[in-house]
DNA sequence: GTCTATACACCGATAGAC
DNA sequence: GTCTATCGGTGTATAGAC
């Protein structure tokens, strides 16, 4: 068959700009068509189930670079501290240093959020899990681990949205930066907190 | 003049219900007249500015409440400690423990960004600013206190963001429940992150 | 102050030629 | 595989009666 004339990659690449920068309701058939340069129709033939099928695409790719360039690394060798930083250095290149936005917040807001709950679920949650197994791995207990994980999650998704809020890079790029070293220090003794 | 059906106040908190469930762009006239229970003429003669208008009552109304619910307490009299106790309090009712919405993550994605943006920034930086203050008070430093009135506000939008990624709310009403412990914890002696 | 009725642009989506 | 042309629906917004 003959080659289309822009590799399916490339068309993936753009449709995934204008959903990080704009969101699922934003990124309109308009849109994501100028941005390809592929007309509605030919857009319709790449992606026959329409938006809903290319920001499943994205989304797709999203977990392909989460796993490839957060998960692994995580799971890999390397002390602790070194894992970590490699993770935070492919976050800082993956959101531009706060100015671009992560797919796993952005859909699950508005009408996006009934269709793709249960794969960025997963997604957040594998995410906060790879992170708490390096700090066990460090000889941080089970549960302090946990939490931290969870709570490096929220700290990078609520970085990139105050960073856009208050329109500066500043609070993503000191998130990132400080956050091994957080996740790595040693447990306070402070009464602990248990709800129930 | 004679009085309204439904009183001002009661029309803007069913179209603050809306924004705060589906964002600027999914609060459609259509959801917003059948909240309010007002056609779209009505609504365009209460805010002849239209949705913008609507949207900019309720983000003034969110601002007043942010005043008055969590500027002021924590600008009080009492013992750090217990005025950050009071803005959680606070926070938990607002967001009814991580289900609600907060307007000004909503409106500061998408198209809504451009248009409320200077609100929203100078809401965020001066919810920052007071819990700097409250802990420069408790004797903290001033500069680790401004850096941990930022990660405060990034912990509380992140919270949310991840507790309607995975459908729970868990993970906001454990960041909100360790938030003041968290703050006022004595500084570390980790060797100072400096980045310029 | 609220309504009915409507204007017009843009939305997502499809048919069919090349 | 890409295009032109078009569909029905819904978006925001407005005119004008009551």
């Amino acid at each position: 068959m003959p080659a289309a004339l822009m590799p399916r990659t490339e068309v993936l690449d753009r449709l995934t700009r204008v959903f990080r920068e704009v969101g699922y309701e934003g990124a309109t058939l308009s849109r994501l068509s100028e941005a390809t340069g592929l007309v509605k129709a030919s857009l319709y033939h790449h992606f026959p189930g329409g938006k809903e099928e290319m920001a499943a695409a994205v989304l797709a790719g999203a977990n392909a670079w989460l796993e490839e360039c957060v998960l692994k690394p995580l799971a890999g060798e390397g002390a602790p501290r070194k894992r970590l930083d490699v993770m935070v250095e492919a976050l800082d290149a993956y959101y531009a240093g706060g100015r671009d936005g992560c797919l796993l917040g952005l859909l699950s807001q508005g009408e996006a959020r009934d269709i793709f709950q249960a794969h960025v679920r997963t997604a957040l949650e594998r995410w906060g899990a790879a992170i708490a197994a390096v700090l066990v791995q460090s000889g941080i207990s089970p549960d302090l681990a946990r939490d931290r994980g969870e709570d490096a999650v929220i700290q990078i998704q609520g970085a990139l949205v105050v960073a856009r809020g208050i329109g500066s890079t500043g609070p993503f790029a000191r998130t990132v930066a400080e956050l091994p070293t957080r996740l790595l220090a040693p447990a306070s003794d402070e009464p602990k907190r248990r709800l129930q």
